[in-house]
DNA sequence: GCTACTGTTCACCAAGTGGTTAACGATCCG
DNA sequence: CGGATCGTTAACCACTTGGTGAACAGTAGC
């Protein structure tokens, strides 16, 4: 098990099945296709993004219908804001390092 | 080199690093105390996040001072600020999809 | 029933990741 | 100078990751 939205997020096909699933649910080859790799690879990715609970997978006769599940993305989301809300700050003590670097 | 924002937060201790430096610039002690892994460990993080960027270092006599540089972290924050965007209509789409579900 | 299609599982492999201990380099301080 | 401190580098190891081809399972359609 990977149970981390970050780690999902780590590899580009990863984000690229991510992004397609945005755009509302798919089947794994319309949401994987063009990726240029084996099937199995993309096997792979649905299963981390599955087992990470960010992908859904509903099985339709013969394909798989694959949607996001978004409130698992709002964790890494919500501490990407978080950090952010804090580098507003850090601008400002960066400046005033930088500013006590020069009058030195 | 890695080159990956997501690569780089992918590790909770690199995130936990992120995280200390966000409150203001500190040396490599202060900012991974507590970690309870070895220094070259510590050591090898840093690096993953000063090759992507995330990271700025200056060397201070012995200590190296370490800051945040949100610049590259916010390419990260972007990317998810986009897909979250897409969420919104996701939620609209999946709830749409629901329905003609139960209507059936 | 047979064939085509969608997708997974299996077995394998190369490369990367994350950790360790030991040694080192550089700086500060008595 | 000599010792303590901050941090890196080197060499090594176990495990994970990301990929492959081959085979399989289930469904759809002729």
């Amino acid at each position: 098990m990977v149970n981390d939205p970050f780690k999902a997020l780590s590899h580009p096909i990863r984000r690229g099945i991510v992004e397609r699933l945005a755009e509302g649910p798919a089947t794994v080859g319309e949401a994987t296709g063009g990726f240029g790799v084996s099937k199995p690879a993309i096997s792979k990715h649905l299963k981390v993004l599955e087992d990470t609970g960010v992908v859904k997978r509903v099985v339709e006769g013969r394909t798989h219908r694959l949607s996001l599940e978004p409130e698992v993305l709002s964790v890494a989301a919500d501490w990407m804001d978080r950090q952010r809300a804090l580098w507003g700050r850090l601008f400002d003590v960066v400046d005033e390092y930088l500013k006590e670097g020069e009058s030195q």
